[in-house]
RNA sequence: GCCCCCAUCGUCUAGGGGCCCAGGACGAAGCCCUCUCAAGGCUUAAACUGGAGUUCGAAUCUCCAUGGGGGCACCA
């Protein structure tokens, strides 16, 4: 059982190497559901020691995407806090500080192969098919020579010096012991020849000096758990605690979720990339949702706010299984939370669709349709095709559309005829108003009201899919409906 | 190949030896409501990977097999 009683320290690290990761969103959920609900504080630590890899932008995108998803933290690179600096090119000297001592206590070694001799070494153990592993050389350098060669200037990396007996046992909080032979643990690089640190070291130094209680990570660290569990061992620190997050797998269930993924699943309106998701429409509510349950099991009522969260989290309930991701399930969350919104939120969210769209929106018919296209939002970008027409000065119909069904043009611009007399002597057309007539005629008629409102919707609002019709009618306006159906009449009776 | 992790409906999951002929959610199907589309309500189909143990009793514990996943860099 987690003491929820201490406040902890969490931190999500992410390496500034592409777009940020449906993966990253959600160990920084539950990092920040751990900080919250215990009083302590959320980390953003970037990992930016692979300069190669590095890509411009990319810590900025990291950073907006965490506030979007309203995840704010409470110490990070642009923030600042009492443990920096959070980028780890900035901490250069605290590694290279820090490998010394193990270097200094036996526990780690100057390493001069090069990279060449390493290459062919891998390819013959290939070969042979044997699994990579350093074969040692350096390792049985004595400390004296080696200091030497250092001192000359060679170029050089620092290996851990893993013992070669034994076994090491790592705890992970949700898994419990892991065991495994230390023979099988290579004598990993935790310094490179740049002077820079690999991850071995770096997130074992920084995690104990910013004194994080609890490492949330992916899965897919599992192999190298010991190693890191030895390291900090080798320095004589107290662990945190371990969990290890189940990894997110493709919508087949085949496969690491990657982000080539995203290409794929772009093509239906979807995305991994936190990015991505808002330009889509998604809301954070919905994703946040979404990706909170993929990992950690609730019994019931899982739609939840992140207040919600924060109250029902706990470590002992996520799952240590791979889970598909399953974009239909993130379209019901999103739905749902787009339902959960007030008026005037909804308004101010989807007012930007509208405007890249390219249309002019009017604030105070805006607030008016919101309540009308609520329910049959998915995402916020429905709004367009939806509720479009309601900005448009002319409406372009199909006119085939415009034929009811089981009737043909000429009985159709009859029904129109009749909709345009009853409408156009009615003082306004507020859905009150105006419905009760109409549903008279219909009655009278004989017609469906299928029928006879079908007709009056397309030639209203120019599409056979729209809000309810008076209700529609009523923010579209007196004139510019009758206008619209004046038009529809022409042209079934040119038909 | 080697090492590690995981294993309940199609998917995400509840389940901690009898409360389980296995519960919820998404999705699917059907019905109701209905001016279209939604939303909402009701209903149905749908799972404990297999085999050995342990036990009076196993989805739950153990072992093996199988399957899935991850890792095997001077990347994180």
């Amino acid at each position: 059982m987690t003491d929820y009683n201490n406040p902890a320290r969490v931190r999500v690290a992410p390496s500034p190497t592409g777009h940020m990761h449906l993966a990253t969103a959600r160990t920084a959920l539950y990092d920040y559901l751990l900080a919250k609900k215990t009083g302590g504080k959320f980390i953003l630590r970037v990992e930016d020691t692979d300069i190669k890899r590095t890509v411009p932008g990319s810590e900025q995108e990291i950073m907006d995407g965490l506030r979007w998803l309203g995840l704010d933290y409470d110490e990070g690179p642009d923030i600042g806090g009492p443990f920096g600096p959070y980028r780890q090119t900035e901490r250069r000297d605290i590694y290279q500080q820090h490998a010394k001592i193990l270097v200094d206590k036996g526990r780690a070694y100057p390493c001069f192969c090069t990279p060449d001799r390493l290459e062919k070494m891998r390819q013959e153990q290939q070969n042979r098919k044997e699994t990579y592993h350093y074969d040692g050389t350096c390792r049985r350098l004595s400390p004296d020579e080696a200091a030497r060669r250092v001192a000359n200037g060679e170029k050089h990396v620092i290996r851990f010096k893993m013992p070669q007996e034994g076994s090491t046992t790592a705890h992970d909080l949700l898994r419990g012991d892991i065991v495994i032979e230390n023979k099988n643990i290579d004598d990993y690089v935790i310094l490179k020849s740049d002077g820079l640190p690999t991850y071995h070291l770096a997130a074992m130094v920084d995690d104990h000096l910013m004194q994080i209680t609890h490492v949330l990570r992916g899965s897919e660290w599992l192999s190298t758990f010991p190693l890191h569990v030895n390291v900090v061992r080798a320095f004589g620190w107290d662990e945190p605690e371990w969990v290890h997050l189940s990894l997110f797998l493709k919508p087949s269930g085949k496969g690491k979720l990657s982000k080539r993924d995203s290409e794929i699943a772009i093509k239906d309106g979807y995305s991994v990339f936190i990015k991505d998701m808002r330009d889509l429409g998604f809301i954070p509510e919905g994703v946040l949702n979404w990706i909170a349950l993929m990992g950690w099991g609730v019994p019931e009522d899982d739609v939840m706010s992140l207040e919600e969260m924060i109250k029902r989290f706990s470590i002992d309930n996520l799952t240590a299984s791979p889970a598909a991701i399953n974009f239909a399930k993130l379209d019901h969350f999103n739905g749902t939370h787009i339902r959960l919104l007030p008026d005037p939120e909804l308004a101010a969210r989807i007012k930007p669709f509208f405007i890249k769209a390219g249309y002019s929106v009017k604030d105070d018919m805006l607030i008016k349709i919101v309540p009308l296209i609520r329910e049959r939002l998915i995402t916020l970008d429905d709004c367009v095709s939806f509720a479009g027409f309601f900005f448009e000065d002319v409406v372009e119909p199909n006119p085939d559309d415009l034929i009811a069904k089981g009737l043909d043009a000429k009985q159709s611009a009859a029904i129109a005829r009749k909709a345009y007399e009853i409408l156009s002597a009615l003082p306004d057309l507020t859905h009150q108003v105006a419905e009760p007539p109409m549903r008279a005629y219909v009655e009278q008629s004989g017609l469906s009201a299928n029928q006879v409102f079908g007709i009056l919707r397309v030639a209203t609002t120019g599409q056979k899919v729209s809000p309810p019709l008076f209700e529609s009618m009523e923010i579209i306006g007196k004139e510019k409906s009758l206008e619209r159906l004046k038009k529809a009449i022409e042209m079934l009776e040119k038909m």
